[in-house]
DNA sequence: TATGAATGAGATTTCATTCAT
DNA sequence: CATGAATGAAATCTCATTCAT
């Protein structure tokens, strides 16, 4: 596909445009109604409705409510993720403190951007929706920081990388989310600090 | 029906007695329904039904169908946090390595003993019906471990017990939950090591 | 697509047949979808996309869906009804069983070389959609029995030749469908000599 | 409702009593719905507001929309079928022409009973509703005409009585439906009279 | 002429909850 | 206390048809 041209001008432009303003559209008011009235409330017709589309025409877009649910989900998760590898490519160099808490306040940046969503998604949603979504940026990352480690040998005690990668990653991703949905009094600062300290001292432990 | 008398037999013992045996029957239905059937086939009637009595009946031990599946997931959370808070006491002595292992294994083992339950739990409902259970388990355990940490003075770096036991116990319970959710390729024993090493970097720390 | 001229061609021929060419890839579809998913899936959006056209295009050709409908049952009505009349004016000359036969025999064969569409439009389709085009065919067939047996005085009992011709026509027509549809343990030949020996003693009949 | 005694009457009345009522009801309502609306607007909803109850009490009795409709279409077969083999046993002792008669009879007099039900089932319907409950009654008959034909040796031509008593069983079953449906300008009497002389001579025939 | 996105009414079915018995 | 029939709102999704481009 991609591009047949009969002569000169770029044509197929017209569905183009329309599919995919449409789609954004609906994903918008799908993401609104998630906001607003919750996952409970989340109806199709509702959804059409916030879209000012008739409900039918939802389906010409996504196959089911279901899929409404994932592509809303997708955008925040691709951000997030986007964030996140930002931050990690952006300390490449210099594995240690920095990175950590770089990376860390990266995640709790990007997580806290869209709280309301968030809370939604963890706490409204049955977790299936989200768990594939979940687990490959997991993979990807815990992927990274194995590479890194395998770098950097003497970093770690243990020569298991994979096994330090995902207690790693575990311990950073959930304290995370937990941090921001909790909402603990802890500050910002403080909170990546006790990351560092955390992270730094499982590296450095003898 | 279940033990409709007729004449003969006097009215043994009221109320407390049967209510408190047919709450028990229900909530063993809901469990059942909830393992066997996933939420989402988790209806009033559907309970009702494997426990051998009327919809309506339902109505006179619950007000509604949240409150059967808090009582399911009450019946888990307090397993798992008894089990966790006794071998907390038994090592109450000795604050240190064995203390945390000890505590990381109850909590492993006890959220193993009902794998499919969590999995449910965790990944099917919404987390909603968990949370206020969950967040008053943590609480207490925070607490604790506060208090165990005001007891030892030069045990962290840090005097602020509160941030330091959130960080710990958030830690702590993800990553143990995550352990027996995901089952990655790492041993008991060497999953409770890291658990270990994590938390006393973090304490030791400088 | 199908034939996309660039530009040298001329606009060749009128509207006449380019419309006629579409009936017929509409009627196709529209027979295959019928066939192949029968007619719960006969939706217009289904038959547009197997014409290769979209659905818009198919107001052009017809008015509705049940036109669509009808045009696939004419076909297969047509068909039928030439091969019958064909075996009838092949045996103008000799009224008697042997006409009978073969005209029977071109009706069963008829029948039988769709025995799926004949299936589907029996037993799927509510019978209004076909039922003009039915009762045209049989009428069409009893007045011509009707002129025979006027043609050939002493060869029924009765003169009241118009409720001969029914009973006949009737009989001979479900018993062909029945026959074909059903599928009884009876072969091709018996079948035939059935007839022949009902309609024989019928019309003998002092 | 209807009269729960305390203690002498016989049990397990009462759920009976109002199921029963309530299927008849509901059927009663399809029935009409069928019959003043046709097919296509045979809704579930329809239904029950006919029937005066909720949408939701339709599926305590029956499992969906197919259901109901079967339950009408089957009321009426088997008053149809109770007719014909009343007729028939009546004629028990005398195999011929009156017995012919009085069965076609009772046949034409059942189906014309309910001229517009039969109308709808026929060619509103798709024909698969039907056909289970059709095949059944006509496999019931031809048994019966089997054993008479058997028990009447020289009645017949032929001796393989399953071809006969099925094509005598499928022409007047046919004939009967078309003569009550097409009404053709043929009185009852004398189209008694057409299908007596039909099997009549059929069974003559040397 | 062709397109195909948009429509929108409407259909079937579920299920938490109530209340007369 | 127990029952269980009745409720009825609401949800998801389909599809024949139209009309601006």
């Amino acid at each position: 596909m991609a591009g047949r041209q009969q002569s000169v001008a770029p044509r197929k432009r017209p569905q183009q445009q329309r599919s995919r303003a449409m789609v954004e559209r609906i994903v918008a008011a799908g993401r609104e109604v998630l906001l607003r009235d919750g996952y409970d409330a989340f109806s199709t017709n509702r959804v059409a409705d916030r879209a000012g589309i008739s409900p039918g025409s939802l389906y010409q877009y996504f196959p089911n409510k279901a899929a409404i649910v994932a592509a809303v989900i997708d955008r925040y998760s691709d951000e997030v993720a986007d964030r996140v590898a930002g931050a990690l490519t952006d300390r490449l160099g210099e594995f240690g403190p920095a990175m950590i808490r770089d990376t860390a306040d990266a995640l709790v940046e990007a997580l806290a951007a869209n709280v309301d969503l968030l809370r939604v998604v963890m706490e409204d949603l049955p977790a299936t929706s989200n768990r594939e979504r979940r687990t490959a940026l997991e993979q990807r990352v815990r992927e990274l920081v194995m590479a890194y480690l395998a770098a950097r040998p003497g970093t770690t005690r243990s020569t298991d990388h994979a096994t330090t990668a995902w207690v790693l990653v575990m311990a950073i991703e959930n304290l995370a989310v937990r941090y921001v949905l909790d909402e603990p009094a802890i500050s910002r600062e403080r909170f990546l600090d006790e990351v560092v300290a955390l992270c730094a001292g499982y590296l450095a432990v003898a």
